[in-house]
DNA sequence: CCGGGGTGAGATAACGTTATCCCGAAAGGT
DNA sequence: ACCTTTCGGGATAACGTTATCTCACCCCGG
């Protein structure tokens, strides 16, 4: 336990090693006057340059034990002008998000921290986080942008911001970004349930004012356009709320349709929920863990979660070294995992 | 874009403007110099001091506005001493974790920003998280603890660190924790499934090295133990694996029992999973988005994510203030949620 | 015996803020 | 008119690091 830390916490005793301010965490002086070296061979020691001798080395580590000095990043991040550190700003910390987990996985490889903070889904939340991380002067930050104005960016990024945004793009901004291939996804799901004989499929999805939820639908009317197909009562888009989606999937079955596809994992819940009886064929956009939960197991539009996250520092890292590389929009294939929902025939 | 070459904004073409060294970010001398006032007087304003005349504010904000200064908060953190930010170290980012967002909000309320990162449960992470958020001197840490050896913390505390556990406590350490009332929980879980005629009642939880695990485990021994139950083929603890929980599931059955209360959310779902034809009444520990999705919804002991969160930033902000307050250790209710899977009669 | 590399270590100046002092001028009292 | 008070605002010193420069010293060959 204390070994010499007998002054350390009952008051004010003035000794030597108590010299240092009340309470004052030490700092590199005190470990150097507790040495007895020079402050610049305590920097030299705390990171590990050769050349300091071996006996002043141990003089210095001595100190350090003694005293529990711990180095202050906040100055040395100043002094040094890099931080080492990533913010991650994204809707829900305290959601299942597969991605966050790959960022912070693909960072720590690369000795960087990241540091990670809720937007709620609220655009002036988001400022805030992304505000106050700038000030911070993270390295960089990832991104899952919400709305439309993403102007106070700018500002931020001529400054010398290195950002990427995932999931979703920021609109109107020159911004690195990685993104699932909807479109892919919302065709392989088409295809998947018309080679299983279906043709009437409804869509379910978010509101199209959301980006993906937009290109998911969009992707959708294509699909059902090039196989020569009718629109009516087949698209559903809006805030997800459980009466909306109940009254889409009653819409849905009037207008003769034999399967669902849902535009993300929060409908495919509210999809599962509603069609509690009747057996309709749904495949769900994202994977979760309720996918095998169900009976049938939901088949689903999967992203590549590790993927998506790798890329992004990738690109983050790059445009940290380079800050004048031209913009780069990276696409993720997803991958259909049949598992029994999307594979039962029409009635 | 805009190299460093061009006037980076086009509205305000100061021959000043472009003086600063190369690339580098605006400082305050910066903006008094292109203001023409001293330094000092910028700090005055940004920090909204009230003796500062409003002719010199006004070019103050021009001149900030112009260069798109943004203050340096390591700067300022060095100087001020105290960075307004707590860390928040937890198992997993991103996992369902309504205390963490609790924290955050609690958090922000009080005007702190919470920067969180995950321990994936290894303690090696947790250490190198803690220690590096410790170098960053965040204000508070909320830490989520894993595994038995905390000793690493010790010096952190006596350099004046505030930390408040969550969850579980730190084991061998003072330090101030935020935990459900298990034990409580466990109990009014037994007692409802008693009242609902069962007399054999089994547990299926977590490996008990886990300090909740072991706990409700505990209680669920004693709740028996009270009832003069036998105990035989009815505990079954240990790591989460579907084949464990299964043959728990039939050894339960086989000794005859009708009711089933589970550790937490995730085994929940694997009893749930597990129990597909032959109804067991089920009470589980945790709510989660599952419980509501099953047939018949899930019973279940909800902890007060809310209560847990808020209440853990009150004790932090309080040891911020004041380090040297006794230790607290606060226990949270629970409430145990009727849904259904509870209330099936045994057969 | 002396000059020329190394080489280990110290003094000192940044990094971008805020706090402490101090001063000059305007205002007010006698 | 002069002295005192107030008050806006500027110089300068921290905060705890790292980088640059300098210097004293030692080991050799000439």
């Amino acid at each position: 336990m204390a070994k010499n830390g007998d002054h350390e916490n009952d008051g004010h005793m003035h000794g030597e090693v108590n010299k240092r301010r009340k309470n004052r965490r030490p700092t590199m002086v005190d470990v150097a006057r507790e040495a007895g070296v020079a402050l610049r061979t305590v920097s030299r020691v705390v990171n590990d340059d050769a050349t300091v001798g071996s006996e002043l080395a141990k003089r210095v580590h001595d100190a350090i034990a003694a005293l529990d000095y711990r180095p202050d990043e906040r100055a040395r991040h100043l002094r040094l002008g890099v931080t080492g550190t990533l913010g991650a700003a994204v809707r829900q910390l305290s959601h299942v998000n597969p991605v966050l987990r790959a960022v912070e996985r693909a960072a720590r490889a690369a000795d960087l921290m990241v540091l990670a903070a809720s937007t709620e889904d609220d655009e002036r939340l988001e400022r805030r986080v992304v505000e106050s991380m700038c000030r911070r002067r993270f390295d960089g930050i990832v991104l899952e942008p919400i709305g439309a104005d993403h102007g106070y960016l700018l500002p931020e990024l001529a400054a010398g911001l290195s950002l990427v945004a995932v999931d979703r793009p920021v609109l109107g901004l020159e911004v690195d970004c990685v993104i699932s291939d909807n479109m892919a996804g919302i065709q392989a799901a088409y295809g998947h349930l018309t080679a299983h004989g279906h043709r009437r499929i409804a869509y379910i999805g978010d509101d199209e004012r959301i980006f993906t939820a937009q290109e998911r639908a969009s992707a959708f009317r294509a699909s059902v356009a090039g196989a020569g197909g009718g629109l009516d009562g087949m698209v559903h888009t809006g805030p997800i709320e459980p009466g909306r989606i109940a009254r889409a999937l009653t819409t849905a079955r009037a207008g003769g349709a034999t399967a669902v596809i849902t535009g993300n994992a929060t409908i495919s819940v509210e999809v599962v929920r509603g069609s509690d009886d009747r057996r309709m064929a749904i495949v769900g956009f994202d994977d979760s863990e309720l996918a095998t939960l169900l009976r049938p197991d939901l088949t689903v539009v999967a992203q590549d979660d590790q993927a998506i996250g790798a890329t992004a520092i990738d690109l983050l890292r790059s445009r940290i070294a380079d800050h004048g590389r031209p913009v780069t929009r990276v696409t993720v294939p997803v991958e259909l995992l049949a598992r029994g929902s999307g594979e039962q025939p029409p009635p």
